[in-house]
DNA sequence: CGCCTTTGACCCGCGC
DNA sequence: GCGCGGGTCAAAGGCG
């Protein structure tokens, strides 16, 4: 692919030193410094909004290289075809299809360790069905039905992460056959697209790499989401790209503060827009 | 009263 | 068959 060689050094220069001032009034400076504050993280903000644009971008063109390559490499099934019983025929006995998995996407959401509820709010409506303790991970399994529609498929599990408390991985399978409550019909803002998990090894029916993804980061402790990307199936390029960012980002102790606020900031924005 | 969570039982596929 | 692990059911209770 053509590669638009980002420019990756951010050129952030935080100026960590203040400058000494004469002591004749000391609130003069606690106010010079609030203010200096105030602009450098309005500049980190907008700095921030650029690389989240860019970001954004580089993901949507990702996504559609690989839906391209998906499209290419295999016929499309097309979701309206799929066969409207799971079950087949196998001699007296009805059997279930083990390969009508629809498309299941991975959605890593940060969240304080307090939140002891793995309620995420996405725009949906679920209703839980059960909870398990799974083999490998200290942390409980949710279950999730989307309630919005009588009939709609779509399931979603919901556990920490492991190791890493502050990480809450969804796992969404299905598509929707109903409009998202009041909300604007227009699409909802793609930030991260996983892969999605199609790696049977002897399935007949592929699944559509159709898979939209999202990403919401509460940041309420300066640590990047770089293992988080990293230990997915994220693709190669992302995680260069992410691991160059945060790279970049960490060399700097004190950025990652102003960088949680202008996230902070910058997502009730988000929340107030959306109407979450 | 409707919708939700909780929680143990149950089911099912898989490996031994 | 049996045990195990993951997924689902459904009764019971909570809450506005
Ligand atoms: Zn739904």
């Amino acid at each position: 692919m053509d590669s638009p060689t980002v420019n990756l050094s951010l050129g952030i220069n935080l100026n960590s030193n203040p400058p000494h001032y004469p002591d004749d009034d000391p609130t003069d400076h606690l106010v010079e410094e609030l203010n200096r504050m105030n602009t450098e993280n309005e500049r980190l903000t907008k700095l921030l909004t650029v690389v989240c644009e860019n970001y954004k971008t580089t993901q949507t063109q990702l996504a559609d290289l690989v839906m391209q390559k998906n499209d290419n490499n295999r016929k499309r099934v097309a979701e309206d075809d799929i066969f409207p019983t799971n079950y087949y025929v196998e001699g007296d006995s009805y059997k279930r299809f083990k390969e009508i998995k629809t498309d299941v996407s991975r959605v890593l959401v940060r969240a304080d360790p307090s939140n002891k509820s793995l309620v995420v709010k996405d725009g949906y409506q679920w209703r839980k069905y059960g909870q398990k303790v799974t083999r490998d991970n200290p942390s409980p399994r949710a279950y999730y039905k989307c309630s919005f529609a009588p009939n709609c498929p779509v399931k979603k599990k919901v556990q920490r992460s492991v190791e890493d408390a502050s990480i809450i991985v969804a796992t969404y399978e299905g598509e929707h056959n109903h409009t998202m409550s009041s909300s604007s019909p227009r699409e909802p803002h793609q930030n991260l697209v996983s892969t999605t998990s199609s790696s049977s090894p002897r399935a007949k029916s592929v699944s559509a790499g159709h898979n939209k993804d999202v990403e919401i980061d509460r940041m309420h402790q300066p640590k990047l989401c770089t293992d988080v990307v990293a230990e997915g199936t994220a693709p190669l390029v992302q995680q260069f790209l992410v691991e160059k960012m945060a790279s970049s980002l960490t060399r700097n102790p004190s950025f990652t503060e102003a960088l949680a606020a202008a996230i902070s900031t910058k997502i009730l924005e988000y929340d107030l827009m959306d109407g979450w």
